[in-house]
DNA sequence: GCCAACGTTGGC
DNA sequence: GCCAACGTTGGC
């Protein structure tokens, strides 16, 4: 597969948003909770430390992509999957054999201005972003070189 | 809150 | 290995 260096990671701000990782040590975290093969498959085996993602606040008002991380860390197996009281608890995965691993992520900027998803459908250089791409669920998303500096002009910032 | 589109599970 | 049933995602 080919190397991305641009990705886009979808959250639910009311589980975690822009401002909670805002809030955290080094504004960096681990991105927990991916239950997902071809997301986990994007995390194991496509990212590299220093990659570029996109903050995206899915289930939400406004829909936007709010701001920028990178990837702060190699993959590394998501500890919630061995907690029984974790709602991601797995009872099918081991400490040897482990189904999921997540990486950590460190915030680059929160956007003055969000790019809204309406924004992006409206825009035709970016039909075909993943993301409003219909059906499109998935939580970990590859991004090309031109969204990423779409996606920046749009919000007024440098890439 | 609805529901279409997907992904996963498990019986066969 | 197929596929029906079920569960989830996430925009609307």
């Amino acid at each position: 597969m080919a190397k991305n260096k641009y990705w886009l990671m979808k959250s639910e701000p009311d589980e975690f948003s822009i401002d909670d990782l805002a809030t955290r040590k080094n504004q960096t975290t681990y991105w927990e909770g991916i239950r997902n093969y071809q997301a986990r498959n994007f995390m194991r085996d496509d990212m590299k430390v220093g990659d570029r993602v996109f903050f995206y606040h899915s289930n939400a008002k406004p829909l936007a992509i709010v701001g920028t991380m990178e990837i702060a860390s190699e993959p590394y197996p998501d500890p919630s999957q061995f907690d029984p009281d974790s709602k991601y608890f797995d009872e099918k995965s081991t400490e040897d054999n482990p189904r999921w691993v997540l990486v950590d992520v460190k915030l680059i900027k929160k956007f003055d201005k969000p790019v809204l998803r309406d924004d992006i459908k409206n825009e035709p250089t970016l039909s075909d972003m993943m993301l409003i791409k219909k059906g499109s669920r998935l939580s970990i998303q590859p991004v090309t070189e031109h969204e990423w500096k779409k996606v920046h002009e749009m919000a007024g910032e440098k890439p």
